[in-house]
RNA sequence: GGUGGAGUGGCCGAGAGGCGAGGCAGCGGCCUGCAAAGCCGUGCACACGGGUUCGAAUCCCGUCUCCACCUCCA
Protein backbone atom coordinates (compact mmCIF):
# COMPACT_ATOMS: atom_id res chain seq x y z
CA UNK A 1 0.00 0.00 0.00
CA UNK A 2 1.19 3.46 -0.77
CA UNK A 3 0.68 6.54 1.33
CA UNK A 4 -2.96 7.53 1.71
CA UNK A 5 -3.97 10.77 3.37
CA UNK A 6 -7.25 12.19 4.53
CA UNK A 7 -7.96 15.21 2.39
CA UNK A 8 -10.14 17.72 4.20
CA UNK A 9 -11.34 19.20 0.94
CA UNK A 10 -12.96 15.97 -0.19
CA UNK A 11 -13.45 14.60 3.33
CA UNK A 12 -12.04 11.30 2.18
CA UNK A 13 -8.87 9.28 2.31
CA UNK A 14 -7.04 9.63 -0.99
CA UNK A 15 -3.93 8.03 -2.35
CA UNK A 16 -1.19 10.61 -2.17
CA UNK A 17 0.38 11.20 -5.56
CA UNK A 18 2.67 14.22 -5.72
CA UNK A 19 2.61 16.56 -8.67
CA UNK A 20 6.21 15.66 -9.44
CA UNK A 21 7.18 12.08 -8.65
CA UNK A 22 9.61 11.94 -5.76
CA UNK A 23 9.17 15.61 -4.95
CA UNK A 24 6.69 16.74 -2.34
CA UNK A 25 5.83 20.37 -1.73
CA UNK A 26 4.16 21.33 1.52
CA UNK A 27 2.91 24.64 2.79
CA UNK A 28 2.24 24.67 6.49
CA UNK A 29 0.52 27.50 8.30
CA UNK A 30 2.95 28.31 11.04
CA UNK A 31 2.58 30.79 13.82
CA UNK A 32 0.94 34.14 14.04
CA UNK A 33 3.53 35.39 16.46
CA UNK A 34 1.27 37.29 18.80
CA UNK A 35 2.09 35.22 21.91
CA UNK A 36 4.49 32.47 22.97
CA UNK A 37 3.63 28.95 21.81
CA UNK A 38 1.39 26.58 23.72
CA UNK A 39 1.39 22.84 23.34
CA UNK A 40 -1.37 22.97 20.75
CA UNK A 41 0.95 24.82 18.40
CA UNK A 42 3.55 22.13 18.91
CA UNK A 43 1.05 19.40 18.28
CA UNK A 44 0.48 20.80 14.82
CA UNK A 45 4.18 21.17 14.18
CA UNK A 46 4.92 17.65 15.38
CA UNK A 47 2.10 16.14 13.32
CA UNK A 48 3.48 17.60 10.13
CA UNK A 49 7.02 16.79 11.18
CA UNK A 50 6.02 13.14 11.28
CA UNK A 51 4.52 13.50 7.80
CA UNK A 52 7.75 15.04 6.53
CA UNK A 53 9.88 12.37 8.17
CA UNK A 54 7.73 9.61 6.74
CA UNK A 55 7.87 11.09 3.24
CA UNK A 56 11.64 11.38 3.48
CA UNK A 57 11.99 7.87 4.82
CA UNK A 58 9.89 6.70 1.90
CA UNK A 59 12.39 8.27 -0.45
CA UNK A 60 10.77 11.55 -1.35
CA UNK A 61 12.46 14.90 -1.44
CA UNK A 62 10.39 17.30 0.62
CA UNK A 63 10.15 21.05 0.34
CA UNK A 64 8.48 22.42 3.41
CA UNK A 65 7.52 26.06 3.66
CA UNK A 66 6.21 27.11 7.03
CA UNK A 67 5.27 30.75 7.26
CA UNK A 68 5.46 33.22 10.08
CA UNK A 69 2.69 35.77 10.16
CA UNK A 70 4.38 38.69 11.83
CA UNK A 71 1.77 41.38 11.34
CA UNK A 72 -1.87 41.22 12.36
CA UNK A 73 -4.46 42.84 14.60
CA UNK A 74 -3.47 40.96 17.72
CA UNK A 75 0.22 41.61 17.33
CA UNK A 76 -0.54 45.30 17.07
CA UNK A 77 -2.92 45.23 20.01
CA UNK A 78 -0.76 43.17 22.34
CA UNK A 79 2.45 45.00 21.55
CA UNK A 80 0.70 48.31 22.13
CA UNK A 81 -0.54 47.06 25.50
CA UNK A 82 2.99 46.00 26.38
CA UNK A 83 4.48 49.26 25.20
CA UNK A 84 6.79 47.47 22.79
CA UNK A 85 7.15 48.06 19.03
CA UNK A 86 5.01 45.52 17.19
CA UNK A 87 7.99 44.20 15.24
CA UNK A 88 9.95 43.57 18.43
CA UNK A 89 6.93 41.83 19.93
CA UNK A 90 6.62 39.62 16.87
CA UNK A 91 10.32 38.82 16.85
CA UNK A 92 10.34 37.89 20.50
CA UNK A 93 7.51 35.42 19.99
CA UNK A 94 9.01 34.08 16.81
CA UNK A 95 12.14 33.21 18.76
CA UNK A 96 10.02 31.43 21.35
CA UNK A 97 8.39 29.38 18.61
CA UNK A 98 11.71 28.50 17.06
CA UNK A 99 13.07 27.43 20.40
CA UNK A 100 9.99 25.29 21.05
CA UNK A 101 10.18 23.61 17.63
CA UNK A 102 13.86 22.86 18.10
CA UNK A 103 13.35 21.56 21.62
CA UNK A 104 10.94 18.84 20.54
CA UNK A 105 12.94 17.89 17.48
CA UNK A 106 10.81 19.36 14.72
CA UNK A 107 13.01 19.35 11.63
CA UNK A 108 13.59 22.86 10.33
CA UNK A 109 11.54 23.82 7.29
CA UNK A 110 13.15 24.41 3.92
CA UNK A 111 12.17 28.02 4.29
CA UNK A 112 10.30 30.14 6.78
CA UNK A 113 9.00 33.27 5.07
CA UNK A 114 7.59 36.21 6.98
CA UNK A 115 4.50 38.03 5.86
CA UNK A 116 6.12 41.45 6.15
CA UNK A 117 8.79 40.45 3.67
CA UNK A 118 6.30 39.65 0.93
CA UNK A 119 4.24 42.76 0.37
CA UNK A 120 5.17 43.00 -3.28
CA UNK A 121 3.91 39.46 -3.91
CA UNK A 122 0.70 40.36 -2.16
CA UNK A 123 0.31 43.48 -4.27
CA UNK A 124 0.73 41.43 -7.42
CA UNK A 125 -1.94 39.01 -6.25
CA UNK A 126 -4.31 41.84 -5.39
CA UNK A 127 -3.81 43.47 -8.77
CA UNK A 128 -4.62 40.21 -10.42
CA UNK A 129 -7.78 39.77 -8.35
CA UNK A 130 -8.92 43.32 -9.11
CA UNK A 131 -8.25 42.84 -12.80
CA UNK A 132 -10.30 39.66 -12.88
CA UNK A 133 -13.17 41.21 -10.99
CA UNK A 134 -12.79 39.25 -7.77
CA UNK A 135 -11.68 42.12 -5.58
CA UNK A 136 -12.92 45.65 -5.07
CA UNK A 137 -11.72 48.74 -3.31
CA UNK A 138 -14.06 49.81 -0.53
CA UNK A 139 -12.00 52.79 0.48
CA UNK A 140 -8.41 54.00 0.54
CA UNK A 141 -6.35 50.97 1.57
CA UNK A 142 -9.35 48.68 2.06
CA UNK A 143 -9.53 45.96 -0.55
CA UNK A 144 -12.05 43.15 -0.25
CA UNK A 145 -12.50 39.82 -1.89
CA UNK A 146 -15.92 39.50 -3.51
CA UNK A 147 -17.15 36.07 -2.43
CA UNK A 148 -20.16 36.25 -4.76
CA UNK A 149 -17.82 36.60 -7.71
CA UNK A 150 -16.36 33.18 -7.08
CA UNK A 151 -18.87 30.32 -7.35
CA UNK A 152 -16.48 27.88 -5.71
CA UNK A 153 -16.42 29.90 -2.50
CA UNK A 154 -17.20 27.54 0.37
CA UNK A 155 -15.97 24.46 -1.48
CA UNK A 156 -13.21 23.64 0.97
CA UNK A 157 -15.50 23.55 3.98
CA UNK A 158 -18.61 22.33 2.18
CA UNK A 159 -20.61 25.44 2.92
CA UNK A 160 -22.96 27.50 0.82
CA UNK A 161 -22.46 31.22 1.08
CA UNK A 162 -26.11 31.76 1.90
CA UNK A 163 -25.95 29.33 4.80
CA UNK A 164 -22.80 30.60 6.37
CA UNK A 165 -24.27 33.02 8.78
CA UNK A 166 -27.55 34.86 8.64
CA UNK A 167 -26.63 38.14 7.04
CA UNK A 168 -28.61 40.10 9.59
CA UNK A 169 -26.49 38.72 12.41
CA UNK A 170 -23.29 39.59 10.68
CA UNK A 171 -24.28 43.15 10.08
CA UNK A 172 -25.55 43.58 13.58
CA UNK A 173 -22.53 41.97 15.21
CA UNK A 174 -19.29 43.82 15.84
CA UNK A 175 -19.95 46.69 13.45
CA UNK A 176 -19.63 44.85 10.17
CA UNK A 177 -18.33 46.95 7.34
CA UNK A 178 -21.24 48.36 5.39
CA UNK A 179 -19.00 49.16 2.48
CA UNK A 180 -18.83 45.45 1.75
CA UNK A 181 -20.89 44.13 -1.09
CA UNK A 182 -21.62 41.06 0.97
CA UNK A 183 -21.07 40.66 4.67
CA UNK A 184 -19.03 37.55 3.95
CA UNK A 185 -16.53 39.40 1.81
CA UNK A 186 -13.17 39.34 3.53
CA UNK A 187 -10.30 41.79 3.64
CA UNK A 188 -7.35 41.31 1.33
CA UNK A 189 -5.76 44.53 2.49
CA UNK A 190 -6.59 46.70 5.46
CA UNK A 191 -6.15 50.45 5.80
CA UNK A 192 -4.36 51.56 8.97
CA UNK A 193 -6.63 52.18 11.91
CA UNK A 194 -6.48 55.22 14.11
CA UNK A 195 -3.40 55.19 16.30
CA UNK A 196 -1.57 52.38 14.55
CA UNK A 197 2.15 52.97 14.06
CA UNK A 198 3.37 54.11 10.66
CA UNK A 199 5.70 51.13 10.55
CA UNK A 200 2.66 48.84 10.40
CA UNK A 201 1.55 49.85 6.94
CA UNK A 202 2.98 49.68 3.45
CA UNK A 203 2.22 51.64 0.31
CA UNK A 204 0.31 49.88 -2.47
CA UNK A 205 -1.61 50.96 -5.58
CA UNK A 206 -4.72 50.61 -3.43
CA UNK A 207 -3.48 52.84 -0.67
CA UNK A 208 -1.43 52.33 2.46
CA UNK A 209 -2.28 49.41 4.64
CA UNK A 210 -1.37 45.98 5.81
CA UNK A 211 -2.26 42.43 4.82
CA UNK A 212 -5.57 40.88 5.62
CA UNK A 213 -5.03 37.70 7.52
CA UNK A 214 -5.21 35.37 4.52
CA UNK A 215 -3.41 37.09 1.69
CA UNK A 216 0.13 36.43 2.81
CA UNK A 217 -0.22 32.67 2.72
CA UNK A 218 -1.50 32.68 -0.83
CA UNK A 219 1.31 34.99 -1.90
CA UNK A 220 4.11 33.13 -0.15
CA UNK A 221 2.92 29.68 -1.13
CA UNK A 222 2.96 30.72 -4.74
CA UNK A 223 6.35 32.37 -4.54
CA UNK A 224 8.11 29.37 -3.06
CA UNK A 225 6.05 26.39 -4.16
CA UNK A 226 4.55 27.58 -7.42
CA UNK A 227 1.04 28.00 -8.79
CA UNK A 228 0.09 24.53 -7.65
CA UNK A 229 1.60 22.43 -4.89
CA UNK A 230 0.93 19.20 -3.09
CA UNK A 231 -0.09 19.64 0.51
CA UNK A 232 -1.39 22.50 2.57
CA UNK A 233 -1.55 21.90 6.29
CA UNK A 234 -2.60 23.51 9.50
CA UNK A 235 -4.86 23.21 12.49
CA UNK A 236 -8.46 22.20 12.11
CA UNK A 237 -9.61 25.61 13.21
CA UNK A 238 -7.88 27.20 10.24
CA UNK A 239 -10.13 25.50 7.73
CA UNK A 240 -12.56 28.34 7.91
CA UNK A 241 -12.17 31.15 7.31
CA UNK A 242 -8.42 31.11 6.80
CA UNK A 243 -7.92 28.24 4.39
CA UNK A 244 -11.22 28.70 2.60
CA UNK A 245 -10.20 32.27 1.90
CA UNK A 246 -6.69 31.39 0.86
CA UNK A 247 -8.03 28.91 -1.61
CA UNK A 248 -10.61 31.38 -2.91
CA UNK A 249 -7.97 34.08 -3.47
CA UNK A 250 -5.55 31.80 -5.20
CA UNK A 251 -8.02 29.90 -7.33
CA UNK A 252 -9.89 33.04 -8.32
CA UNK A 253 -6.54 34.42 -9.43
CA UNK A 254 -6.17 31.40 -11.66
CA UNK A 255 -3.78 29.25 -9.66
CA UNK A 256 -4.29 25.60 -8.83
CA UNK A 257 -3.07 26.05 -5.27
CA UNK A 258 -3.12 23.10 -2.84
CA UNK A 259 -3.94 19.61 -4.08
CA UNK A 260 -4.43 18.05 -0.64
CA UNK A 261 -5.55 19.70 2.57
CA UNK A 262 -4.47 18.23 5.89
CA UNK A 263 -5.75 19.45 9.22
CA UNK A 264 -4.63 18.34 12.61
CA UNK A 265 -6.94 18.03 15.60
CA UNK A 266 -6.25 20.00 18.68
CA UNK A 267 -5.36 19.40 22.27
CA UNK A 268 -8.36 19.19 24.55
CA UNK A 269 -8.91 19.19 28.27
CA UNK A 270 -12.04 17.45 29.49
CA UNK A 271 -13.09 17.33 25.88
CA UNK A 272 -12.90 21.06 25.30
CA UNK A 273 -10.46 22.87 23.06
CA UNK A 274 -7.45 23.86 25.03
CA UNK A 275 -7.26 27.54 24.20
CA UNK A 276 -10.42 28.11 26.17
CA UNK A 277 -8.71 26.96 29.32
CA UNK A 278 -5.31 28.35 28.56
CA UNK A 279 -3.06 29.90 31.10
CA UNK A 280 -2.73 26.87 33.35
CA UNK A 281 0.65 25.46 32.48
CA UNK A 282 0.04 24.75 28.85
CA UNK A 283 2.64 27.09 27.48
CA UNK A 284 5.53 25.17 26.01
CA UNK A 285 8.04 26.98 28.18
CA UNK A 286 6.11 26.02 31.29
CA UNK A 287 5.86 22.36 30.35
CA UNK A 288 9.53 22.17 29.40
CA UNK A 289 10.50 23.65 32.74
CA UNK A 290 9.60 20.35 34.43
CA UNK A 291 9.46 17.80 31.62
CA UNK A 292 12.09 16.47 29.23
CA UNK A 293 11.33 17.74 25.73
CA UNK A 294 11.31 14.24 24.30
CA UNK A 295 8.55 13.26 26.72
CA UNK A 296 6.46 16.18 25.52
CA UNK A 297 7.13 15.13 21.96
CA UNK A 298 6.05 11.58 22.70
CA UNK A 299 2.83 12.81 24.25
CA UNK A 300 2.06 14.97 21.23
CA UNK A 301 3.03 12.31 18.70
CA UNK A 302 1.30 9.26 20.12
CA UNK A 303 -2.22 10.17 19.03
CA UNK A 304 -3.34 10.06 15.39
CA UNK A 305 -3.00 13.60 14.08
CA UNK A 306 -6.65 14.08 13.21
CA UNK A 307 -7.95 12.96 16.59
CA UNK A 308 -8.42 15.28 19.47
CA UNK A 309 -5.63 14.74 21.98
CA UNK A 310 -7.08 14.64 25.46
CA UNK A 311 -4.60 16.18 27.86
CA UNK A 312 -4.91 14.89 31.41
CA UNK A 313 -2.77 15.12 34.48
CA UNK A 314 -1.50 11.64 33.63
CA UNK A 315 -0.50 12.39 30.06
CA UNK A 316 3.09 13.40 30.70
CA UNK A 317 3.64 10.80 33.39
CA UNK A 318 2.50 8.03 31.07
CA UNK A 319 4.58 9.38 28.22
CA UNK A 320 7.61 9.46 30.46
CA UNK A 321 7.07 5.87 31.55
CA UNK A 322 6.81 4.74 27.96
CA UNK A 323 9.78 6.78 26.84
CA UNK A 324 11.89 5.39 29.67
CA UNK A 325 10.96 1.90 28.56
CA UNK A 326 11.97 2.57 24.97
CA UNK A 327 15.16 4.39 25.87
CA UNK A 328 15.97 1.79 28.51
CA UNK A 329 15.97 -0.97 25.95
CA UNK A 330 18.24 1.00 23.66
CA UNK A 331 20.64 1.65 26.54
CA UNK A 332 20.75 -2.01 27.55
CA UNK A 333 20.97 -3.21 23.99
CA UNK A 334 23.88 -0.92 23.26
CA UNK A 335 25.62 -2.16 26.40
CA UNK A 336 25.22 -5.71 25.18
CA UNK A 337 25.95 -5.39 21.49
CA UNK A 338 27.57 -2.03 20.98
CA UNK A 339 26.48 1.08 19.17
CA UNK A 340 24.68 0.57 15.89
CA UNK A 341 25.70 2.85 13.10
CA UNK A 342 23.15 5.58 12.34
CA UNK A 343 23.46 4.77 8.68
CA UNK A 344 22.37 1.22 9.33
CA UNK A 345 19.35 2.51 11.20
CA UNK A 346 18.50 4.89 8.38
CA UNK A 347 18.60 2.14 5.79
CA UNK A 348 16.91 -0.61 7.75
CA UNK A 349 13.79 -2.20 6.37
CA UNK A 350 10.93 -1.35 8.63
CA UNK A 351 8.33 -3.92 9.70
CA UNK A 352 5.52 -4.19 7.19
CA UNK A 353 2.89 -3.57 9.85
CA UNK A 354 4.58 -0.33 10.77
CA UNK A 355 4.80 0.79 7.18
CA UNK A 356 1.19 0.03 6.41
CA UNK A 357 0.06 1.83 9.57
CA UNK A 358 2.00 4.94 8.57
CA UNK A 359 0.74 4.74 5.01
CA UNK A 360 -2.79 4.65 6.35
CA UNK A 361 -3.08 8.38 6.99
CA UNK A 362 -0.20 8.32 9.47
CA UNK A 363 -1.78 5.98 11.99
CA UNK A 364 0.85 6.53 14.64
CA UNK A 365 -0.96 4.65 17.44
CA UNK A 366 -1.09 1.53 15.29
CA UNK A 367 2.54 2.08 14.33
CA UNK A 368 3.48 2.38 17.99
CA UNK A 369 1.81 -0.96 18.67
CA UNK A 370 4.37 -2.46 16.28
CA UNK A 371 7.12 -0.59 18.08
CA UNK A 372 6.02 -2.15 21.34
CA UNK A 373 5.95 -5.62 19.84
CA UNK A 374 9.53 -5.18 18.72
CA UNK A 375 10.46 -3.74 22.05
CA UNK A 376 9.17 -6.80 23.85
CA UNK A 377 10.94 -9.11 21.41
CA UNK A 378 14.13 -7.16 21.93
CA UNK A 379 13.90 -7.32 25.71
CA UNK A 380 13.22 -11.02 25.59
CA UNK A 381 16.20 -11.56 23.31
CA UNK A 382 18.46 -9.54 25.57
CA UNK A 383 17.35 -11.53 28.60
CA UNK A 384 18.03 -14.76 26.73
CA UNK A 385 21.40 -13.56 25.53
CA UNK A 386 20.27 -13.82 21.92
CA UNK A 387 22.32 -10.90 20.69
CA UNK A 388 21.56 -11.39 17.02
CA UNK A 389 17.84 -11.03 17.56
CA UNK A 390 18.42 -8.19 20.00
CA UNK A 391 20.45 -6.35 17.40
CA UNK A 392 17.76 -6.75 14.79
CA UNK A 393 15.18 -5.48 17.24
CA UNK A 394 17.37 -2.52 18.12
CA UNK A 395 17.79 -1.52 14.50
CA UNK A 396 14.11 -1.92 13.67
CA UNK A 397 13.08 -0.09 16.80
CA UNK A 398 15.38 2.84 16.22
CA UNK A 399 14.36 3.00 12.58
CA UNK A 400 10.69 3.15 13.43
CA UNK A 401 11.17 5.65 16.21
CA UNK A 402 13.28 7.81 13.96
CA UNK A 403 10.28 8.20 11.67
CA UNK A 404 8.38 9.54 14.64
CA UNK A 405 11.25 11.79 15.69
CA UNK A 406 11.69 9.67 18.81
CA UNK A 407 14.85 7.63 18.21
CA UNK A 408 16.52 7.30 21.62
CA UNK A 409 19.82 6.95 19.79
CA UNK A 410 19.50 10.33 18.11
CA UNK A 411 21.89 13.01 19.36
CA UNK A 412 18.90 15.25 20.04
CA UNK A 413 17.77 13.00 22.86
CA UNK A 414 21.16 12.03 24.27
CA UNK A 415 20.68 11.91 28.01
CA UNK A 416 24.19 12.59 29.16
CA UNK A 417 26.31 15.38 27.82
CA UNK A 418 29.77 13.96 28.20
CA UNK A 419 31.37 17.32 27.82
CA UNK A 420 29.22 18.84 30.50
CA UNK A 421 31.34 19.48 33.60
CA UNK A 422 28.47 18.84 35.98
CA UNK A 423 27.59 15.57 34.29
CA UNK A 424 31.21 14.45 34.45
CA UNK A 425 31.46 15.32 38.11
CA UNK A 426 28.21 13.55 38.90
CA UNK A 427 29.32 10.53 36.93
CA UNK A 428 32.55 10.31 38.87
CA UNK A 429 30.81 10.57 42.21
CA UNK A 430 28.15 8.02 41.36
CA UNK A 431 30.71 5.63 39.95
CA UNK A 432 32.65 5.80 43.19
CA UNK A 433 29.51 5.16 45.21
CA UNK A 434 28.60 2.22 43.05
CA UNK A 435 32.07 0.76 43.42
CA UNK A 436 31.69 0.92 47.20
CA UNK A 437 28.27 -0.68 46.89
CA UNK A 438 29.63 -3.48 44.75
CA UNK A 439 32.23 -4.21 47.44
CA UNK A 440 29.60 -4.24 50.13
CA UNK A 441 27.41 -6.58 48.11
CA UNK A 442 30.33 -8.90 47.47
CA UNK A 443 30.82 -9.02 51.22
CA UNK A 444 27.06 -9.61 51.60
CA UNK A 445 26.89 -6.46 53.67
CA UNK A 446 23.45 -5.56 52.39
CA UNK A 447 22.84 -2.91 55.02
CA UNK A 448 25.68 -0.86 53.62
CA UNK A 449 24.80 -1.62 50.04
CA UNK A 450 21.16 -0.59 50.51
CA UNK A 451 22.22 2.54 52.36
CA UNK A 452 24.28 3.58 49.38
CA UNK A 453 21.40 2.91 47.02
CA UNK A 454 19.02 4.86 49.24
CA UNK A 455 21.44 7.76 49.39
CA UNK A 456 21.70 7.89 45.63
CA UNK A 457 17.96 7.48 45.25
CA UNK A 458 17.38 10.43 47.55
CA UNK A 459 19.62 12.44 45.26
CA UNK A 460 17.52 11.46 42.25
CA UNK A 461 19.83 8.75 40.98
CA UNK A 462 18.19 5.42 40.22
CA UNK A 463 20.34 2.31 40.55
CA UNK A 464 19.54 -0.92 38.75
CA UNK A 465 21.53 -4.08 39.16
CA UNK A 466 22.15 -6.30 36.20
CA UNK A 467 24.29 -9.33 35.49
CA UNK A 468 26.84 -6.97 33.97
CA UNK A 469 26.94 -4.77 37.05
CA UNK A 470 25.02 -1.80 38.34
CA UNK A 471 23.65 0.80 36.00
CA UNK A 472 22.47 4.23 37.01
CA UNK A 473 20.29 6.92 35.58
CA UNK A 474 18.53 10.05 36.68
CA UNK A 475 15.07 9.53 38.10
CA UNK A 476 12.04 10.44 36.07
CA UNK A 477 11.06 14.01 36.58
CA UNK A 478 8.05 14.56 38.72
CA UNK A 479 6.29 17.75 39.48
CA UNK A 480 6.01 16.76 43.11
CA UNK A 481 2.63 18.34 43.19
CA UNK A 482 1.87 16.70 46.50
C1' G B 1 -29.70 28.09 11.30
C1' G B 2 -25.40 25.89 8.31
C1' U B 3 -21.03 22.61 8.26
C1' G B 4 -18.10 18.99 10.54
C1' G B 5 -16.23 15.71 14.48
C1' A B 6 -16.91 12.43 18.67
C1' G B 7 -19.02 8.91 22.56
C1' U B 8 -14.40 2.06 23.28
C1' G B 9 -12.35 -1.43 29.76
C1' G B 10 -9.84 2.81 36.00
C1' C B 11 -7.14 6.40 32.35
C1' C B 12 -5.02 7.39 27.34
C1' G B 13 -6.01 5.41 22.65
C1' A B 14 -6.29 2.29 17.58
C1' G B 15 -9.78 -0.56 14.99
C1' A B 16 -14.39 -0.69 11.79
C1' G B 17 -18.93 -7.43 10.42
C1' G B 18 -15.96 -13.14 12.88
C1' C B 19 -9.09 -12.86 14.28
C1' G B 20 -4.99 -10.02 21.00
C1' A B 21 -4.76 -3.52 19.14
C1' G B 22 -1.13 -0.95 21.99
C1' G B 23 0.26 1.94 26.24
C1' C B 24 -0.37 3.57 31.51
C1' A B 25 -2.23 2.04 36.17
C1' G B 26 -3.80 -2.49 39.07
C1' C B 27 -3.45 -7.71 40.42
C1' G B 28 -0.72 -12.69 40.38
C1' G B 29 3.85 -15.07 39.09
C1' C B 30 9.20 -15.67 37.38
C1' C B 31 13.91 -13.40 38.10
C1' U B 32 16.59 -10.66 42.27
C1' G B 33 20.07 -10.82 48.81
C1' C B 34 16.08 -6.98 48.61
C1' A B 35 14.71 -3.70 44.89
C1' A B 36 14.48 -1.73 40.03
C1' A B 37 14.33 -3.15 35.13
C1' G B 38 12.71 -7.15 32.20
C1' C B 39 9.56 -11.36 31.08
C1' C B 40 4.88 -14.38 31.65
C1' G B 41 -0.23 -14.29 33.03
C1' U B 42 -4.59 -11.38 34.13
C1' G B 43 -9.34 -7.10 31.97
C1' C B 44 -14.92 -10.95 28.22
C1' A B 45 -14.73 -2.53 26.87
C1' C B 46 -17.28 -0.45 22.74
C1' A B 47 -23.47 5.96 24.86
C1' C B 48 -28.78 4.01 24.70
C1' G B 49 -33.08 1.41 22.15
C1' G B 50 -34.57 -1.35 18.08
C1' G B 51 -33.28 -3.95 13.45
C1' U B 52 -30.28 -6.71 9.49
C1' U B 53 -26.98 -11.07 9.82
C1' C B 54 -25.03 -17.70 11.19
C1' G B 55 -22.26 -13.63 13.60
C1' A B 56 -22.15 -6.23 15.04
C1' A B 57 -18.20 -2.09 18.89
C1' U B 58 -18.09 -2.23 13.39
C1' C B 59 -24.03 -2.09 8.81
C1' C B 60 -29.35 0.20 9.04
C1' C B 61 -33.22 3.12 11.80
C1' G B 62 -34.23 5.98 16.01
C1' U B 63 -32.69 8.46 20.66
C1' C B 64 -29.38 10.87 24.05
C1' U B 65 -24.87 13.41 25.21
C1' C B 66 -20.42 16.10 24.14
C1' C B 67 -17.09 19.11 21.09
C1' A B 68 -15.82 22.41 17.21
C1' C B 69 -16.04 26.04 12.93
C1' C B 70 -19.36 29.97 10.67
C1' U B 71 -14.42 35.88 9.56
C1' C B 72 -9.47 35.88 16.97
C1' C B 73 -7.60 30.63 17.06
C1' A B 74 -2.63 25.08 15.94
Amino acid sequence: MSLHLFDSATRSVREFVPLVPGEVSIYLCGATVQAPPHIGHLRSAVAFDVLVRWLKRSGSHVTLVRNVTDIDDKILAKSADAGVPWWAWAMQNERAFTHAYDAVGVLPPSYEPRATGHVSEMVALMERLVATGHAYLAGEGDLYFDVRSFPEYGALTNQRVDDMVPASDTIAADGADERKRDPRDFALWKAPKQGEPATASWPTPFGRGRPGWHLECSAMAQRYLGDEFDIHGGGLDLRFPHHENEQAQSRAAGFGFARYWLHNGWVTQSGAKMSKSLGNGMLVAEVLAHTPAVVLRYALTAVQYRSMLEWTEDTLRESEATWDRLAGFVTRAVEAIGVVDDDEVAKADLPADFTSAMDDDLNVPAALAVVHERLRAGNTALAAGDLGTAREALIALRGMLDVLGLDPGAPQWATRGDDDRYARALGAVVTAELAARTEARAARDFATSDAIRDRLSAAGVVVEDSPAGARWSLAATREDEN
